[in-house]
DNA sequence: CGCCTTTGACCTGCGC
DNA sequence: GCGCAGGTCAAAGGCG
């Protein structure tokens, strides 16, 4: 997976840029010039225009420098980490050597890890090929090193989603639109109910595992951790929640291991694209109306497990409540509040109103 | 027959 | 070094 990739800059932010610009020389238009005092007044409308254009051309340019560097960036990742690759391939075909005549069970396990994940993965550049061993004589700081990269990318790829099913449902099965294989089940000190383990079964050299638990709280919420990538398409149209679930019904979570969460009212569908968040900012009316349509996708960046949800004042089922302008503010403050701390968003958004932005200079011929 | 789940044993990392 | 807990393996059995 490349780094750009998690960096989606297909957001849909439509600006409606034109109708607040639309709205100065409408005024100049509707002004009559007989009065001074209105003579001043339509200064002050121009000089303000001016001002916002010239802000507007500055954010412009800002943005342009911004998305300039997240390339340079993207493009130093990309580069450091192949070599990072190549030389923990290096490494590994050392371990193996080295290991060869370990406990059976270590070499076989090498050996499983550096066929099929490598011959399947290199493209992907996963990280978790090396498991085994790595030689004794190389050096602690580079093995440190090493380590320290992999926690990193494996925490990175870490997502914790828990969706409302029917406690009465033991399967903990979660149908996601991708194909998993069980290979084991434990009970855990802090939770009485069994965790299951689940691999990626629809490729053979998927990296991806799942882990499903009920929530020790509320054993109708389960609790699935993904962890990986997906070096294939989805299989299938996922289902939301478990097979009892319905769509509708199921509330969700979702946490990105250095994120925040958030939970919403939602009807679900997941696809497998890679992390996207898209913000519909078209909406007719203003923010000041409170009447906002927030299309708000989250993908998981690990499972491929997107969960897609949608808010809508005017379309939520979720009763009299939710479209309270206080439920609406609250709700639209703690969005705004999670995708801030997000970096990654940061730089999508960053990226995409730049782009937005260029685009519209250039279709407009305007500023 | 192939794929899946179950389940006890084994492996490994971590804290003491 | 030891024990614990989480994670993984793989044999056995079920199912279509």
């Amino acid at each position: 997976m490349e780094f750009t990739s998690l960096v989606d800059t297909s957001l849909d932010l439509s600006f409606r840029l034109r109708p607040v610009l639309e709205k100065v020389p409408k005024q100049e238009v509707q002004s009559d010039f007989t009065g001074l005092s209105r003579e001043r007044e339509n200064m002050g409308v121009k000089n303000e225009a001016g001002d916002l254009l010239e802000e507007l051309n500055r954010v412009s340019s800002e943005n342009k420098k911004l998305t300039e560097m997240l390339t340079v960036v993207c493009e130093n990742y990309n580069a450091l980490r192949n070599q990072m690759m190549e030389y923990m391939s290096t490494q590994n075909g050392v371990a193996e050597d080295s290991s060869a005549g370990s406990r059976k069970r270590k070499a076989e396990s090498i050996s499983n890890i550096s066929n099929p994940v490598n011959n399947n993965n290199n493209n992907n550049n996963n990280m978790d090929v090396v498991h085994g061993r790595s030689s004794e004589s190389s050096s602690s700081d580079e093995e440190s090193c090493c380590k320290k990269l992999r926690e990193e990318h494996i925490k990175a790829k870490v997502t914790i989603v828990s969706m409302k099913t029917d406690a009465s449902d033991t399967s903990l099965i979660v149908k996601d639109g991708y194909q998993w294989r069980k290979y084991g089940q434990k009970v855990t000190r802090d939770n009485p109910c069994p965790r299951a383990y689940f691999r990626c079964s629809f490729a053979p050299g998927c990296p991806v595992k799942k882990k499903v638990q009920r929530s020790i709280e509320d054993q109708s919420i389960v609790v699935a951790t993904y962890e990986g990538e997906h070096n294939h398409p989805q299989t299938s149209k996922p289902e939301s929640g478990a097979s009892t679930n319905t769509s509708t019904a199921s509330r969700l979570n979702v946490t990105t291991i250095a994120g925040t969460t958030t939970s919403v009212p939602c009807s679900t569908t997941l696809n497998s694209s890679g992390p996207t968040i898209t913000l519909d900012l078209t909406a007719p009316k203003t923010v000041e109306k409170r009447d906002m349509k927030m299309n708000h996708s989250t993908t998981s960046p690990t499972g491929g497990n997107s969960i897609r949800t949608t808010t809508s004042s005017s379309t939520t089922t979720g009763g009299e409540y939710q479209n309270r302008p206080e439920f609406q503010q609250f709700l639209i403050e703690q969005m705004a509040t999670s995708l801030t701390k997000d970096p990654s968003f940061k730089a999508a958004l960053a990226a995409a109103i730049s782009g937005k932005i260029l685009q519209h200079n250039n279709q407009t011929g305007r500023w």
